[in-house]
DNA sequence: CCATGTGAAGGCCTTCACAGCC
DNA sequence: GGCTGTGAAGGCCTTCACATGG
């Protein structure tokens, strides 16, 4: 039955408050509902999967249906969605379009967000050629490095600026998202001038802990770390039993882990 | 004061039996202690602190120094390196040598884990030239696309090979992690490759929910995921308070979530 | 005295189970 | 009858606070 699950990351912090909503009531707006952390990364997974079912001409889904799909349990679905409201009819499920388009304001995807690329060696340049970003409303705006021989060629059609022109470049073109690809060393000050142009969020791909105030949200990703909690789970299955063939059938008393989908966030490579 | 720290992605599992341990008890092997998820990914952000730090000529850290570096609280770092043993000196801290030493064993890390990459696409290209992987006992062992314009290439000394032969490529090179970077429709057939030929873990980085068996572990790294994500966060910031500059000293009353550091894995992107 | 190691408390999230509604 | 929405229960993880020991 090849169980899994896609959990995502979550944050020591509480849940955040939620986008504007028409709430009927004229409620302060000290009471309005929250949405944890965790179900704002599914909510994004549960998005693209209604896209391919809309894709396919669906017209409504279960919890089950999309739940099996994403790969969640569906009660934990139905439970993400009752944070966004009621849009479901009991009985039938969700109807596809619909919920598309609340996922999409809830997260904010019904206004482009330009990106800004920090860092165009090896991974940037991946980055900055991955055509994904735009089509989903994340089109990327402008790239910098320091490199003078990337500085002034053309990626996509854009233009690499030298990083000393972040905050010019950033206010110019409305960026409000940066993503950092540099070497560690250069990131925080990468960051810092990022900030200064008023990026509020951040997507930091350098191994470092970047120093930010308290307005501004950092994600980070470590591809080094992923690999090295995969090593951690062959480790500990070599230490736990002695098979080593391909599927065996029989669980072991009590370890019963078995095998699963972890974390958050992945990329269409074309 | 810029807070930050980084929380790591948590499985909806328990916790997770640990590595051999030179326990002096002859205890049965079910009360082998256990490490949470969130821990094993924060210990990999430790490690790579304290290999910095030995760089550096540092003999010992406390744990309120290597919290502080590393992003987290020092009352969770601690609880973190008690899940694999006593290894700090009361009143001193920790010696840098041996606790590097400690996590890389508990890790899993003293032995090297050969990889493959399947995708050798824009975002794959990028991972198979990526220098840090080899460096931190990762090597990357072979490459697989389709594509008769990429099989037969060389990538940092690596030929690409037909998705076809990953069985038998995989099986002689002793391949135990694969990395996932094709097109979503490509991935589910490719990971069912990967499982045939024996390999262990996977790194997915294609947008689609994979279906493994229970014995594999699959790890999910999804871009546009994070980049949502973080949208999420710009649209409640706009929702929230009326300023736009960049920083707003007085914090509105109730919201003072404020900003931090998220999510768990980067790369070094020399 | 200072910093580690850890029981205990608290918080967030997941899971269960069923009431409510179509 | 079927599926949604949700209170309640349970689990994992974080945080606190202090006993313990160099």
């Amino acid at each position: 039955m090849t169980a899994d699950r896609t959990t995502n990351d979550v944050r020591g912090d509480a849940s955040v408050t939620s986008p504007p909503q028409a709430d009927p009531s004229g409620s302060a707006a000290k009471l309005v509902r929250s949405i944890p952390e965790a179900t704002v990364a599914r909510l994004a997974v549960y998005l693209r999967m209604l896209g391919e079912l809309a894709e396919q001409g669906a017209e409504t889904v279960s919890s089950e249906e999309l739940a099996t799909a994403t790969g969640v349990n569906s009660a934990k679905l139905r439970k993400d969605l009752s944070y966004i409201g009621s849009y479901g009819i009991r009985g039938v499920g969700y109807e596809v379009a619909s919920l598309h388009h609340q996922i999409e304001r809830t997260l904010g995807l019904d206004r482009q967000q330009a990106v800004a690329l920090v860092g165009v060696g090896n991974l940037g340049h991946a980055l900055a050629g991955y055509s994904g970003f735009g089509g989903r409303g994340f089109p990327v705006a402008a790239l910098f490095d320091v490199d003078p021989d990337l500085v002034g060629i053309h990626i996509n059609g854009i233009v690499v600026e030298h990083v000393r022109d972040i905050p010019r470049v950033c206010a110019e073109r409305g960026v409000t998202i940066g993503m950092i690809a540099t070497p560690g060393p250069a990131a925080q000050s990468v960051c810092d001038q990022l900030v200064r142009a008023g990026v509020q969020c951040i997507l930091n791909f350098a191994p470092v802990v970047l120093q930010v105030p308290e307005q501004v949200e950092v994600r980070k990703v470590d591809l080094a770390v992923e690999l090295q909690v995969l090593a951690f789970h062959v480790a500990r299955r070599r230490a736990g039993d002695a098979s080593d063939t391909v599927v065996a059938p029989s669980v072991a008393n009590g370890v019963r882990d078995g095998v699963h989908v972890t974390n958050g966030s992945a990329v269409l490579p074309r």
